[in-house]
DNA sequence: ATAACAATTGAACAATTATTCAATTGTTGG
DNA sequence: CCAACAATTGAATAATTGTTCAATTGTTAT
C-alpha cells in the first residue's frame, strides 16, 4: 500500500526538522512533475500490472504458450505440464478473467485456445528479450 | 510445485483403478507428444516467467513507466510514487537484477534508466492489449 | 574529521497466492 | 435413472513477497 512518506511519520524521533528537508532537497521537482503529467492514468498502470503478473506465474505462462502451439483441454495441460487438473482449472479460470484465454465445450470435454494475438505478441517480445543479451 | 498425478495418490481411497483410468483417458496422447516437443525448454520458460512477475508489480510497473519517459533518480521516484525512498529502492534492485533497468553516479545521487528498448515494446504491446477492446 | 544526506540493506510483518484435497456440477452412454 | 468422468470450486496450507522501520554505507561540503 502507498504511504506518504513527507507527512509526518518520524514524529517520535525527536529530529523531525532534520528528515523532512531529507525528503525533498534531491527531488527535481519541474522533472518529477513533467513526467507526472505524462503518466498514465492510475487504472491503466493498475491493468498493465495485473497482465504482467498474470503472465508471470510459471505453471500459466507454460500453459499460455502451450495454447499458442495448440487447442487443449485440461486434461491434456495437466499431463503436458505433470501437474493435477486441479491446479490447472484454477489457473484457466484466472486467464479466463484477464481474457488471455477463451473456451469451446464439446460434449463433457472444453478445449481451450488463446483469446487474441496480442498475448503471441508480448511472448515473443520478451522471448527477445531474454534470449538477447550475452 | 510440479507433482505427478499419474502415480497413485489416491492409494488410500480404495478405488484406486477409477481414479487412475480417469486421469488419462480424455488426454491425447499424439497432441499432448507433439506440443510437449514444440515447447521452450524448462529454463526458458521460467525465465520467461520470472521476467513478467517482475513487470507485474504496480509499483515496479509505474516505476519502469515513468524511466521510459525519463531517468531519475531515487528520491525522484519515491516522490513521484508517493512512497518511501526505501520501498523504491528495494524494487529498483529486483529491477536491477533482471537488467530490467541501469544506473548512473553523479555525486551522491543516482540516476536510473531503462537498459534496453525491448522493455518499452513489451509494455506498449501490453498497453495495446488492455486498451483493444470494449 | 564531522555533519548532512542520498541510497542501500536486513529483519519483521502483513498480505497475497499457488497447490492440494475433497466435494460438486454437468454431460454422455449404458 | 445410474455410473463414469471431465471440469470446476472451496477451504486449508505453505510459500512467496512488498512494505516498513531502523541501521548502515558512501559521498560531498564545511
Amino acid at each position: 500500500m502507498a504511504v506518504s512518506t513527507k507527512t509526518g511519520n518520524r514524529e517520535r524521533s525527536g529530529r523531525r526538522r532534520t528528515a523532512e528537508i531529507c525528503e525533498t532537497t534531491c527531488v527535481d521537482v519541474r522533472k518529477v512533475a513533467s513526467v507526472k503529467k505524462r503518466m498514465k492514468p492510475e487504472d491503466s498502470m493498475q491493468r498493465i500490472a495485473e497482465t504482467f503478473r498474470v503472465l508471470g506465474d510459471p505453471t500459466r505462462t507454460k500453459i499460455i504458450y502451450a495454447l499458442s502451439l495448440e487447442e487443449l483441454c485440461v486434461c491434456d495441460i495437466a499431463t503436458l505440464l505433470t501437474t493435477t487438473r486441479s491446479a490447472v482449472s484454477h489457473q484457466l479460470r484466472v486467464l479466463r478473467n484477464m481474457r488471455l484465454v477463451k473456451y469451446r465445450k464439446e460434449g463433457k470435454m472444453i478445449f481451450y485456445s488463446l483469446d487474441d494475438e496480442h498475448i503471441n505478441h508480448l511472448f515473443n517480445e520478451c522471448l527477445r528479450h531474454i534470449e538477447e543479451d550475452e
